[in-house]
DNA sequence: GTAATTGCAAAGGATTTGCTCTGGT
DNA sequence: ACCAGAGCAAATCCTTTGCAATTAC
């Protein structure tokens, strides 16, 4: 009995293995969101097979682990990228061209934790996410129409 | 050859069905967010059969003309809700029984644009949901729910 | 040696599309 | 009548799971 959450075959964080590290380092090396497919890919292109499924199982431990963020895009796709910080925090996404911004708010988790203490409620997680449209897209005259078929 | 936009099939918005009304009306009874398929369990409910498609064609048609909002959730749901032109307020659930408060935060809203425009992001508009267990149901029977991130 | 890990094949769940029938105007 | 709209069935897309083979330690 080492840890009751794992199940078989799912993958942890316990040996080191050529696909851990060449995603790790894939991560490294983009600054931004990436969904498990363009990881997978971008794996393929440095010439390191690894298969999508251990590319997801490893996003999801480091997911859990807090080391990677994961985010919902529109299209349904989720987009990881290494955490800049370990801290809890949100994001600021363009809606036209994607520019995400993370930014911290003390002053949100502890309304958030206030407001669910002053109704009872504990165990308490939430998410917020802002979007608009960042300067550069908003100057450029484009529209949001980036919102095409999927 | 009226919109070259549509395609044959899809839902608009031109004639007043019986199904576009009920949807309309379960989307005014409901505050909050919620799912397609909850949408179409509750028009079921309601006494309303209305296909489970049709109850997406619809709310895609009425997101892309503006009436409705559309967020990811995390577990892959969209969740919509009408758009309300005034201050919104945001939902706090009970993750164990359901049960949910409606809270504002003057502040939080605040806090969001003032983040937005520091970082020159236009036109924003956030999304916030805070989910924890209520008092009755942490009294009872708990549950190691780890959600975490957000 | 042995449990952690990989990754193919297949399953799953949400949403969309093909297509035909229904019904609003 | 005529075409927007409804909705079943099937297809898609992203993600997870079953499980046998592989590999780190």
């Amino acid at each position: 009995m080492s840890d009751p959450e794992r199940r078989p075959g799912r993958a942890a964080t316990e040996r080191s293995t050529r696909q851990k590290r060449a995603l790790a380092a894939v991560l490294d090396a983009t600054g931004g969101f990436r969904s498990a497919n363009e990881l997978f890919l971008e794996l393929r292109a440095r010439g390191q097979n690894v298969g999508l499924t251990t590319v997801y199982n490893q996003l999801r431990a480091l997911v859990e682990l807090g080391e990677v963020d994961a985010v919902r895009s529109d299209d349904g796709e989720t987009r990881y990228r290494r955490c800049e910080t370990g801290l809890h925090h949100h994001h600021l996404t363009c809606r036209v061209c994607g520019r995400t911004v993370e930014i911290q708010g003390p002053e949100v988790e502890h309304w958030a934790d206030e407001m669910a203490a002053e109704h009872g409620y504990v165990e308490v997680s939430h998410t917020l996410e802002i979007v608009g449209t960042c300067g550069s897209c908003a100057a450029g005259g484009r529209r949001g129409a980036s919102r095409s078929a999927g």
